[in-house]
DNA sequence: AGGCTAAATGTTAGTGACTAACATTTGATG
DNA sequence: CATCAAATGTTAGTCACTAACATTTAGCCT
């Protein structure tokens, strides 16, 4: 029998309960505020338990499944264009593939982050992964590979920061403020 | 007597010698091998010290003292290009009103950082206060907050990203590197 | 030179995120 | 129901960083 990749239902359990219960935490007292201990009891688990669940603390708030369906966008984009404008198109086409995620859930999470120099620095952390998978797209598509890292980088930050601003708002669509930092980044601004 | 500002001689040197003794160390053994109290007592003195001196271990190689400069240039740009080429020819020419650092010192502490995820994320923190000293330049100069600030860190980071790479080569110039990346973010490549 | 005072440093004790090694429980499966 | 692996617990430790309080050092005035 092959080694079981997927997790087992308790573990997936366990995982579930551990998240919702620091993100009500986290929206309530603040990250910097609620230790993994306390996440661990109000759980009803070890905290040792916890680090097996998740491998750091930002890890609860931080993160971003959709890196490779980016990569695969932008790696689609007209190469005409130049390099920040393939991205931001790619982004753009990307953003209109994806089921929309429910909104309320994303901007607790964003500004959970949004409040905390530490987790703002975390989630600026995990945007180089979406960066680096959307470079490496870029190249394989025959852009300069230092020219395509700054590019990727560069606007991924702003997406990122776009989002931060969303999540301090409550007038605001998540859609509208991608596009008006996608915007930006084509210079149309 | 006024109170004293300016950090005593003896403090200066104090500063000076830990982070000699921390950049050697760091460029021989990497930075998450080396922990503050080797730091400490390479250079005799207690961990508290240190932490009298630095108010983090990262700050040891985070440091960023160009941000006025950079917002007043960019300040001075025309106002009708978009707001990436304003804050792009900012730079450039902050950049050129800046006395050159000494290359071989900027490149042994960006090698550090290049080299461990931590610093990674807190050179890329650091640039959040650089962004928002610019930010808060483009505002006093009539552009839309949201879009100014998502320029500026777009910009920002890809400034940073271009430093990086260009710490981990040895045939490249660090204005070359510069205005390499200025051109992408110009929306010229 | 000799003492006064403030700045610099040291000591001790603690918190919080994380890790390693090893023991125990739990639950699905034959 | 016995079994075996996965999940969890326990204990002990490291490292960055902080707080409170004691001690030393160095410039300065008489």
């Amino acid at each position: 029998m092959p080694t079981e990749i997927a997790p087992t239902a308790r573990s997936a359990r366990t995982r579930a309960r551990i998240l919702e219960t620091a993100l009500a935490l986290f929206a309530e007292h603040g990250y910097d505020q609620v230790t993994v201990g306390r996440i661990a009891s109000a759980v009803g688990i070890s905290e040792m338990t916890f680090f097996r669940h998740f491998p750091a603390k930002d890890a609860l708030v931080v993160d971003d499944p959709y890196d490779p369906l980016m990569a695969e966008h932008v790696g689609r984009q007209p190469r005409e264009l130049p390099l920040l404008a393939r991205i931001a198109g790619g982004v753009r086409a990307a953003w209109g593939a994806v089921p929309q995620p429910d909104a309320a859930v994303v901007r607790t999470r964003l500004r959970i982050a949004a409040a905390s120099p530490t987790l703002r620095g975390a989630t600026r952390q995990a945007t180089e992964e979406s960066a680096r998978a959307v470079t490496d797209a870029l190249v394989a598509a025959g852009a300069e590979p230092v020219e395509a890292r700054i590019a990727a980088t560069a606007v991924f930050a702003g997406v990122t920061e776009a989002l931060l601003v969303w999540a301090e708002r409550d007038d605001l669509a998540l859609g509208d403020a991608l596009e008006g930092a996608l915007a930006v980044l084509e210079g149309a601004r």
